[in-house]
DNA sequence: AAAGGGTTCTTGACCGGTACAGTAAGCAGA
DNA sequence: TCTGCTTACTGTACCGGTCAAGAACCCTTT
């Protein structure tokens, strides 16, 4: 059984190749009724359309745009903010007619995917600027997008205001009359990770108006038994009466830690988290946050890289950000 | 700037084009100075190696598997279990070659990704058995393996034996006593869907083995909301001492809303999860869960679409279950 | 009646590679 | 010296479409 191509199906209804591909592709450039009758010989030779990759090399667009990421995949994955983001891609970009190819780490160096796997263009997500992966992609002159990323001032790029999200949570505290704070941030590998890294210095000036210094730990986000421990450890060596935390998820392991050793929330202690993401409402108490667009984020990088792939210009964007208070804060304890 | 091929990289080395293809695929078919010759002259040009879209064309293979998804996206990807579930798939697939592309269900009828979208195979997994997705995966005579899903006899099948996984949660509430048992399970709509059928199933069987039948109540995954509301309303309107789930998320809602009614588990109320996910072990109490194996079938399926294209036939697998038992499940109480 | 303008379909080139069957040269063994 | 086997490279034919330009036809318009 030979494959069944365009030229087949024109074979059969004794039309020239091309017209079939209009049938297709383009069905304004031919009559209704030959339209039918291709459609119709096609559905009786199982001909299910020109083939993707055919039309990817002749067109010159596959269709498909590339997530990068090169952390682990569990962490880009098993993260709620991580997972909505992706799906909000996701979503966005079928709306435009492209799919979502995922670029991950290499795991040899027979295949690269970032170098290797037919995109249109990239988002760049949970990336080292200077990996492997972003440089493959720059030397096939994709497109790129970057998001929550710092890919130099050519690039469009789609962030979050964590510099004034974080100052406003740490106001809230000083508000709160809070002094001795605490801050649990992600380890020193992501010193130039932007959320990070603008998340610590929005905390830091915030404190700094009041000439205060926080108290820094660091973990990292897996295992999550590390920001347990990062949390009873901060807890125990100092005597702060609030934490400022880099995401909701170390909020609340700031909170057991707490309880385990006897604190309550908020009480004794008051915690702020970051995204309001699911870990946010779904404890005990629930957390005071930033709340940050992640859908948003995610529709507006989808639409960026859409835009460049059409040739349009794609603006950057700075999403805003908003606190929101709930039961993990209260006033600093009395003596 | 003319685009860099491997014909202009041939040109300038003086050699056939062939050369510089077998210089990047197939090594071994060229002396080692030529090759080191040739790729540094396409490193001057800046060559990034041959075209993705071009090769998969020449080659018939594109590298690429997809997704097939037909569910809200957020629904795969906010879903602890899914997430870790797609983790796995692109870990395997990546250490195998292939990049995975999620083909969302459309969005509209102009690009249908499962039609659309230059794959070589696929993996089914949150999809109705009639879909139209499916149907083009057929059509198009990809190779395909179903996880979780019923698609056929001649279809490779990775599951997991939801049955005894759910006879064991209900052997384990009657060994305690229970007698007046509720079950939480997905609305009609997921009648046909494997895990709902089969741990539905499981349920009743090993009920019915005792002469019992569970009192049945339907939600939805999302709203997240509207577990909570199912649960209130099956605490409310029975009086069964004992509730299983379809998964650990409305285990923790059956827990809340047990809880808003005054009621403690596992003193007032035992309640047993499925899937042993995140959700079972972060809040309190910890749940008495039924684990599956998420990570290990994501990396059999990704094995076995893998096998499929490489020609070699793949084995249907059947995940075995065990039942955890955690704080959530205590004796009967007494009357 | 010639010019202009739409449809509708066809022609030929091209997208950027890979497969496979050569060919030429070098070298061993008989 | 001839055969036969490697190794190293080349030539040609695809892979299955799309693009851009052109041809044939019919209908208006002037």
């Amino acid at each position: 059984m030979a494959k069944v191509t365009l030229q087949s199906v024109a074979d059969e209804v004794g039309v020239s190749r091309m017209t079939v591909s209009n049938a297709f592709s383009r069905p304004d450039q031919l009559s209704k009724e030959l339209r039918e009758r291709i459609l119709a010989t096609a559905e009786t030779l199982g001909y299910s359309g020109p083939d993707p990759a055919a039309r990817a090399l002749a067109r010159g667009r596959t269709g498909a745009v590339g997530l990068l990421l090169n952390g682990p995949l569990s962490e880009a994955f098993e993260d709620d903010v991580s997972a909505e983001f992706v799906a909000a891609v996701a979503d966005e970009l079928t709306r435009r007619g492209l799919a979502l190819t995922v670029l991950t780490p290499p795991q040899g160096d027979r295949f690269l995917p970032a170098r290797d796997v037919a995109v249109d263009g990239a988002l760049v997500y949970t990336c080292d600027p200077t990996s492997a992966g972003v440089a493959w992609l720059s030397r096939r002159k994709l497109p790129v997008v970057a998001v929550d990323q710092d890919l130099g001032r050519e690039v469009t790029t789609i962030g979050v205001d964590d510099l004034s999200g974080a100052r406003a949570g740490a106001r809230h505290l000083l508000e709160l009359g809070h002094r001795r704070i605490g801050v649990l941030a992600l380890t020193e590998q992501f010193a130039h990770d932007p959320p990070n890294r603008d998340r610590l210095l929005g905390w830091r000036r915030a404190l700094g108006e009041h000439g205060l210094e926080p108290v820094v730990a660091r973990t990292t986000l897996l295992p999550r038994s590390a920001a347990f421990a990062a949390a009873t450890d901060l807890l125990e060596s100092s005597d702060v009466t609030a934490v400022l935390c880099f995401d909701d998820v170390f909020a609340r392991a700031v909170i057991a830690a707490a309880t385990a050793l006897g604190r309550s929330v908020p009480g004794d202690l008051s915690v702020v988290g970051y995204d309001d993401s699911r870990a946010a409402t779904v404890g005990v108490p629930a957390l005071t946050t930033v709340r940050q667009d992640v859908t948003a984020k995610g529709h507006l990088a989808a639409g960026a890289i859409a835009d460049l792939l059409d040739g349009r210009a794609a603006r950057s964007h700075v999403l805003p950000t908003e606190l929101v208070v709930r039961d993990s804060t209260g006033p600093v304890p009395a003596p």
